[in-house]
DNA sequence: TCGTGTGAAAGTTTTCACAGCA
DNA sequence: TGCTGTGAAAACTTTCACACGA
């Protein structure tokens, strides 16, 4: 889904962490802060795997890929391997956001609650339609699309998401790659063509459940 | 993300589609659909792979799970693809849902126009709120979670969506499966621990930033 | 001739199993 | 002794390139 390219990357003896890795990073961010709350100092990779839902020598091969955080024979600390994810992942600095389209998917993560303590800040909303623009949601004033260039430029924002009907997809993309947005978030059903300096991620509400009634009939099948 | 068992099946000569293609069938319908509106009859894998954005090489090598479904030298009769990949996934049934927990993203979810084109029907909402139960949203009464096991066995539904916040994501899970729901969707920001007969999959709307974060910050270190 | 279907090669990801260090 | 870090094997996925059939 993603574009990009593993640059192996400026200076630095050897960059390039797998995709694979990357994505459950912010898994192992997530498992490390649950072991925070229960107090738990200093955890082992069966733990910690545990925690995160996978297998512990993927997590070791995973965490190989930043460093040698733990200590043999002992396991990690909580705390320490939490700030390094988090420098890895850029995830102790905020990333300011700009949603484009408030209808009831645009509404609700704009008051997604999970955001905020992931370093996710929605920092403007976007509406074509004139209806909406200038109402407020979650707190956040509406604004029109054809001030997106002014408020990505005032507020520096770099991540933006589409939550339009899928027709307005492309068009929406564009306007946020003219606007100077580098990684796009589309929640739209449709497929949305960016120049190579852009990254783009989809989340596709309705293939996910095609892809449980795909096993749903094959559990069904069964009987057969 | 998913828990399963690639069954090589009950009698058919060989079953057990690949994961990766699975994923991608339902992006083809999609892609599918688009020829047909736009009144393509034939395609070639080139045509249909750039409309569903992917390699042709790959989704010849998709196709060929299913069967042989093209003519060589001209292409693949679009309708006749269309209804046999529908066939393979389930789509040619409509799958009753029930979504738990409507706050903004169950009753974003509950309205969501993506589902209904994709035989998917939310068939019930319920919520552990006394405040929100009895109220409609989207057309549809919101039961109690008393009232889950019942609703699930009236409407034979077998596919839930967990829309609560973290913490009440396993019990909410315990619920599904007591009431014999054997795919769940689950979009809280928790793992959920579920017995083997029950497949989860798992979108965590933070964690797509959270990549797409990453990448940005290692565009911004380019400077180096 | 043209484009599918597919073996075989290349690349990626996961898992195993153990050397090596605290 | 116990658990990390990691080479090497296994599994899976993607891509190549071409034989084959309409």
């Amino acid at each position: 889904m993603t574009i990009l390219r593993n640059r192996p990357s400026a200076g630095s003896p050897e960059r390039g962490i797998p995709d694979a890795t990357v994505a459950r990073l912010p898994v192992y961010l997530r498992a490390l802060n649950a072991l925070t709350e229960q107090g738990i100092g200093t955890c082992s990779s069966n733990d910690l795997a545990a925690q995160a839902g996978v297998n512990p020598a993927k997590l070791r091969k995973d965490l190989s890929h930043l460093g040698s955080y733990g200590t043999r024979g002992v396991g990690y600390d909580v705390e320490y391997l939490r700030y390094q994810i988090a420098l890895e992942i850029g995830q102790n600095q905020d990333w300011d956001v700009v949603i484009v389209g408030v209808g009831n998917l645009g509404s609700a993560l704009s008051a997604y609650q999970g955001f905020s303590t992931r370093g996710i800040r929605v920092a403007a909303l976007v509406d074509s339609n004139p209806e909406r623009v200038g109402t407020t949601i979650s707190g956040i004033e509406v604004s029109a699309m054809a001030d997106l260039k002014k408020v990505v430029a005032e507020r520096e924002i770099s991540i933006g998401i589409i939550a339009t009907p899928g027709e307005a997809a492309q068009e929406v993309a564009d306007r946020l790659v003219e606007a100077g947005i580098t990684s796009i978030l589309n929640f739209a059903p449709a497929l949305v063509q960016v120049p190579d300096n852009v990254d783009v991620r989809k989340v596709d509400l309705s293939i996910e459940l095609q892809i449980l009634a795909y096993h749903e009939q094959r559990k069904a099948g069964e009987a057969s």
